[in-house]
DNA sequence: TTCCTGTTTAGAATGAGTCAAAATCTCAGC
DNA sequence: GCTGAGATTTTGACTCATTCTAAACAGGAA
């Protein structure tokens, strides 16, 4: 769970930052490293908390401000269900979310492209749409992965 | 805009009250009458400053009771956009949102059942989904209803 | 009437998220 | 190596939708 981030995931920070004018930080890096070593879409705290064990004078604001950068440069998505705290994916690939209703656990659902395409075309002529966010709640079957 | 509920719209509130245990109050009579006077999901203040008109008196933690009734007896769904301040919308039939970025509105769009079908296929097995909620979000061109 | 229960009400409390301002860092130019 | 400008981080205060609490209120049964 300390591991550095490797030179592929620091590059891919790096660009996406500089391409909106802005620079790589330790605390950048440390809550991007938190965000890849665990993909169980965490909150804020959640990040927070994890961040603050590589970084421990690491504020709350900084964990706020760096998701917010990061989403704003495409390196993340923010993943709202119900009014629930805000989770993070790092995830690019289009996918849905199911929502564990038992665990609260968040699951990514793979979205292949045809059924992107059939969603879509549900819209009327003259809804223009930039993004779709699909989410599933109910129960699933444990297969917990104790692993990363 | 002052009109009363109509005769099956009250019995439709009636019994899906009654099947949980609760009664009809002139309170849940007025909130539930502006729901389906203008379905443009209103936040809660907007049925609260709608519903005022009609019943002065009415106090806002009663919208929010009437509103949190009717969504656990199944008459009302909540709309949620990343954290923005809760929707309500009385339409029952399966259906998407569409939120415009520019004017904020959320408009219905309708769920064809082989939409909803092949979204569910993507859900891989152990995955068991009691609720699917779609949401898009960019321009729709104007086309306002003015009248209702 | 009186009692019981569900409902409504006002106001306090909660808590995720935001904001403002001071402190700190980075780095280009000297 | 300094210095200053601009970006970033930090702290703590603030916001505001929602929830909670406890006191009125209503209406039917006994
Ligand atoms: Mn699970
Ligand atoms: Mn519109
Ligand atoms: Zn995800
Ligand atoms: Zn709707």
């Amino acid at each position: 769970m300390s591991q550095n981030l490797s030179e592929l995931d620091l590059s891919h920070l790096q660009e996406a930052l500089s391409r909106s004018g802005q620079k790589v930080t330790p605390q950048r890096e440390t809550v991007f490293k938190v965000l890849l070593a665990k993909r169980d879409h965490p909150t804020v705290d959640e990040v927070f908390n994890r961040a603050r064990e590589a970084m421990p004078g690491l504020s709350l604001a900084t964990v706020y401000n760096c998701l917010e950068t990061f989403v704003g440069c495409g390196l993340v998505r923010q993943v709202n269900h119900e009014r629930e705290s805000t989770r993070y994916c790092p995830n690019l690939a289009p996918h849905a979310h199911f929502r564990d209703k038992e665990t609260g656990r968040v699951h990514d659902i793979d979205l292949p492209p045809e059924v992107l395409g059939s969603l879509r075309s549900i819209l009327p002529p003259g809804f223009d749409s930039e993004t779709i966010e699909i989410s599933f709640h109910g129960r699933a079957q444990a297969k917990d992965g104790p692993a990363s």
